[in-house]
RNA sequence: GGACGAUUAGCUCAACUGGUAGAGCAACGGCCUUACAAGCCGUAGGUCGCAGGUUCGAUCCCUGCAUCGUCCACCA
């Protein structure tokens, strides 16, 4: 095969990509006997574009499934999208209106119709972003929250809570958002801080003088039912029953005393407007007060004369009419938290509505109980203790919408006043008076509500299939914290309902991407780095695999484009050293099941060795989600080892036919298990390398092994080759020594087991650095540098190459610092404390190490001497 | 207001249940050595945020503080 000097991930990724499908490789058997793994994609909404955090999250799951793959699983990934209620319409919306249409006069049905072609256009381009990057997930079962089956499962759903008691339609007080014209769930609501004014203002009393109210938001006045003061505050006791008259409108209200009132905050006099605020709501209840609306549904003020001003307006028309009546007290400038709606970002107001509620309590519990008893456990653990909190304060779910686009509630409403519920499609009559004047209910559910079923509606429910049976539960939920209360608490108690069984049993949240500065990305900040860039400069592999080697677990991932291409050097290397290795073969892929043992030298088995390890390291990071770790040793292994130590030392065998069999044996065997074990997460140019080699394989095939091969002895010996040949290429750097120039080196003692090993390895040694003979003497020779081991001394002379000065003080200094190790060494093995409490091992260690910086100490000042004889 | 997390080399991050700190990148010095200069070899860099405490011993455990970040709640 020929390879390019450089690599360039264009020229294969999309072939491989294709090669893949072609090859049905993400296609799930639920009929296979293999152990099942299976994983559900969050559902994007069809208006996303693809960013760093999808990528992250994808990439992740993607690792999990190929090695599952790899392992030999039965693997599913169901992708899919969700429709995402109100960010969908809000986006068809607003390109209707680009084109002069507007949502209302085009009518509920057509618009619906809009929404389904450009969801036809544009929905799911996201998902193709999600197959440049590789992703393995099986595109037959793709599913939309909205397909036919999907609704189903939601209607049937809401029907079976519904006649369980457990929805309930109530009016009551929700979040509004007057621009999206809906109302939302708590969760759906963003608290920022913002500058804004408090304001004093007095309403008379009927019997003359005021009361001094304090609110941010003057315009509610407009539909206060009540001034509440604390019974036991005696500033104001004398006023309880009293009645105060709302100025311009002339409204007589009473005053109450409620003990929710705070004397301590503001003046101590709260308004109370039920229809505007929650808390207000509650006492207005408590009080059996009137509700008076102040504005529609869109925040334009309905209460003459200000009718028909929009709600800010209003505020400052308020405020100036208060002003002119002098009833307008302290204006202090405060900053306070003001709820956005979390898609449209406009201010929300609390009104009171007819909504539709899921009572989950009950669901709840059982939610908690099952990841108390360890059913589903949620990595990092840290997590728990957030859902735990949340599930255990959990209020009830609102789940309508005021929204054209979504699934629309099953439920029609009959002149008798009855509801019918009902799975069919169309009810022609009412259940309880048979009338057949029914219509449907508009309000559509929260999208989370069939984001909730996700994992066992995708799967085919509510018919029992064989998807099902085989892969629910899924083995895990890879996400973001940042839904985990939207989301997976509900699929939790969703999960457990319906099918009397966790949806997953585990959840692994990952962490948000930020920017270099640690500051969240977004398009407005102009930092957001765009995935899609990425893999195409560097490659796919390239952005997959710096995602993973910074996903360490509870922190934040700060990328840069600068972070992101310090792996490109590593495909390259990837690249390259295959590309080595493909140069040296002959036509014949070698075999190491073909080589005699006896043929394998040191090196060979070192590598081997080494291997194992690596595998191990990378499959147990990947089962306890340390994905950074996995890629790290991935890494240190393929880098270092392999290319820096392996190969170089393979060389002299290569280009001199000595012992080239089992070398190339080898470096192919190792190649190939380093492909399987990197597959996961680069698993393009793993692919593509594989396929050249193996003439046309996939990988996938191969499996995951940890290698055969284990020689402890030989990889020790290996380890102390390498260890001096630092020392020698430490003199050599320290004097700048060429490293063509060929050095004889003395070393001591004589006896030194080392010397044997050394002496043996003489020509492995002399074929990465040159040297034209090692000398084990007893005497040093004069002018040397030195460099120490704990058992023995390296000497090169330098006459002719450097100044014994230097040399000196290098010497001291390394010196001076094995001296202060020794000190503490020494000065904890003589404290009987430590004597007497430390663990055996820890204090066999310590002795061990202490006489061999001792031995260290000893022989650098031998060689110190032999210097200052000169 | 409640809670959580972070703080380690210039930067980004590691260090299992306490045994005395590691890697990559950057920096510096040297190498175009026939896979790779997107490379190779080497060097230097840290009172582990601050102050106490427990312990023979603390980056790790406890308390307090500081800075940054996040979540929840409240906000007249």
């Amino acid at each position: 095969m020929e390879l390019s000097t450089r690599v360039n991930p264009k020229d294969y990724e999309d072939d491989i990509y294709a090669f893949w499908l072609k090859n049905n490789l993400f296609h799930a058997d639920e009929n296979s006997l293999a152990l099942p793994y299976s994983i559900v994609i969050p559902p994007p909404n069809i208006t996303g574009s693809l960013h760093l955090g999808h990528a992250l999250n994808v990439t992740l799951q993607d690792i999990l499934i190929r090695f599952h793959k790899l392992k030999g699983y039965e693997t599913l990934w169901i992708p899919g999208t969700d429709h995402a209620g109100i960010a969908t319409q809000n986006v068809v919306d607003r390109k209707l209106a680009k084109e002069g249409i507007s949502r209302a006069e085009l009518g509920r049905e057509k618009f619906v119709e809009e929404v389904w072609k450009w969801r036809g256009v544009s929905g799911s381009s996201i998902l193709n972003q999600l197959k440049r990057l590789g992703v393995s997930c099986d595109w037959e079962r793709e599913r939309f929250t909205m397909d036919g089956d999907l609704s189903a499962a939601v209607k049937k759903v809401f029907v079976s809570l519904y006649r369980e008691g457990l929805i309930y339609r109530s009016n009551y007080m929700v979040n509004w958002c007057v621009r999206c014209h809906t109302a939302l769930s708590d969760l759906e609501v963003d608290f920022e801080d913002e500058a804004g004014f408090m304001y004093n203002m007095r309403y008379p009393l009927k019997e003359g003088g005021f009361v001094e109210i304090a609110t941010t938001r003057p315009e509610t006045y407009l539909a206060d039912s009540a001034v509440a003061v604390n019974p036991a505050d005696t500033r104001y006791k004398r006023l309880i029953g009293k009645t105060v008259i709302l100025p311009i409108i002339n409204r007589e209200i009473p005053v109450i005393a409620d003990e929710y009132v705070d004397m301590a905050l503001g003046t101590g006099c709260l308004k109370v407007t039920p229809s505007a605020d929650p808390n207000d709501f509650v006492i207005g209840k408590r009080h059996a007060l009137p509700e008076f609306q102040c504005m529609d549904e869109s925040g334009v003020i309905v209460v003459s004369p200000f009718d028909g001003l929009d709600r800010f307006a209003a505020r400052k028309k308020v405020v100036d009419e208060f002003a002119r009546l002098e009833l307008m007290g302290e204006v202090s400038p405060i900053t306070h938290s003001v709820g956005h709606c979390y898609r449209c970002a406009g201010v929300i107001e609390p009104r009171i509505s007819l909504q539709w509620f899921v009572k989950v309590k009950s669901l709840a519990e059982k939610a908690v109980e099952a990841v108390e008893n360890g059913k589903t456990r949620i990595l990092p653990k840290v997590w728990e203790s957030n859902y735990f909190e949340w599930m255990r304060n959990i209020r009830d779910w609102c789940i309508s919408r005021q929204l054209w686009w979504g699934h629309r509630i099953p439920a029609w409403h009959c002149k008798c006043g009855h509801i019918t519920v009902s799975e069919d499609d169309t009810p022609s009559v009412c259940e309880k008076c048979g009338g057949t004047e029914i219509t449907q209910e508009t309000d559509v559910l929260d999208t989370w509500f069939s984001s909730a079923l996700w994992p066992f509606s995708t799967q085919g429910w509510p018919k029992e299939t064989g998807l099902l049976k085989k892969f629910y539960p899924t083995s895990v939920l890879v996400t973001a914290f940042d839904i985990l209360f939207f989301w997976v608490a509900r699929m939790m108690m969703f999960g457990l309902k319906f099918m009397g069984e966790v949806p997953f049993r585990d959840v692994y949240i990952h962490a948000l991407i930020r920017d270099e500065k640690g500051e969240k990305m977004s398009k407005t900040k102009g930092n957001s780095i765009d995935p899609l860039e990425m893999a195409d400069a560097y490659g796919a592999d390239v952005l997959r695999f710096s995602l993973a080697i910074f996903a360490a677990q509870g922190r934040d991932i700060r990328i840069s484009k600068a972070r992101i291409e310090i792996y490109r050097n590593f495909l390259n290397k990837i690249w390259n050293a295959s590309r080595f290795i493909f140069i040296n073969l002959d036509s014949e892929l070698p075999d190491i099941k073909k080589i005699e043992i006896a043929e394998l030298r040191d090196e060979d088995r070192w590598i081997l060795t080494k291997l194992k390890s690596a595998v191990n390291t990378v499959e147990g990071s990947i089962l306890n989600y340390c994905f950074n770790d996995a890629a790290a040793a991935l890494y240190n292994f393929f880098w270092n080892s392999f290319c820096d130590w392996y190969i170089e030392l393979i060389k002299v065998r290569i280009f001199k036919d000595d012992g080239k069999a089992a070398a190339l044996a080898a470096a192919v065997y190792v190649l190939r298990k380093a492909l399987a074990a990197m597959h996961p997460f680069m698993p393009f140019v793993s692919e593509h390398i594989w396929k050249n080699l193996t003439g046309g394989k996939t990988i996938l095939e191969e499996g995951w092994t940890v290698g055969d091969f284990d020689f402890p002895g030989e990889t020790a010996k290996i380890d102390r080759i390498i260890e001096f040949i630092g020392i020698v290429r430490n003199i050599r750097g320290e004097y700048n020594i060429s490293p063509a120039k060929v050095l004889a080196v003395y070393a001591t003692p004589k006896e030194a087991e080392i010397a044997h090993i050394i002496k043996e390895k003489e020509v492995l040694i002399n074929s990465v650095t040159r040297l034209s003979a090692i000398n084990f003497v007893d005497t040093f020779p004069d002018e040397a540098a030195a460099g120490a081991a704990a058992d023995y001394t390296v000497h090169v002379p330098l006459a002719g190459l450097a100044d014994i000065a230097g040399e000196r003080a290098r010497l001291t200094k390394e010196c001076e610092r094995l001296e202060k190790d020794l000190q503490a060494v020494s000065a904890r093995l003589k404290n009987e404390g430590f004597l007497a409490k430390a663990s055996h091992t820890i204090i066999e260690k310590d002795t061990l190490k202490k006489a061999e910086l001792e031995k260290q100490i000893l022989n650098i000042k031998t060689a110190l001497e032999a210097l200052a004889s000169k």
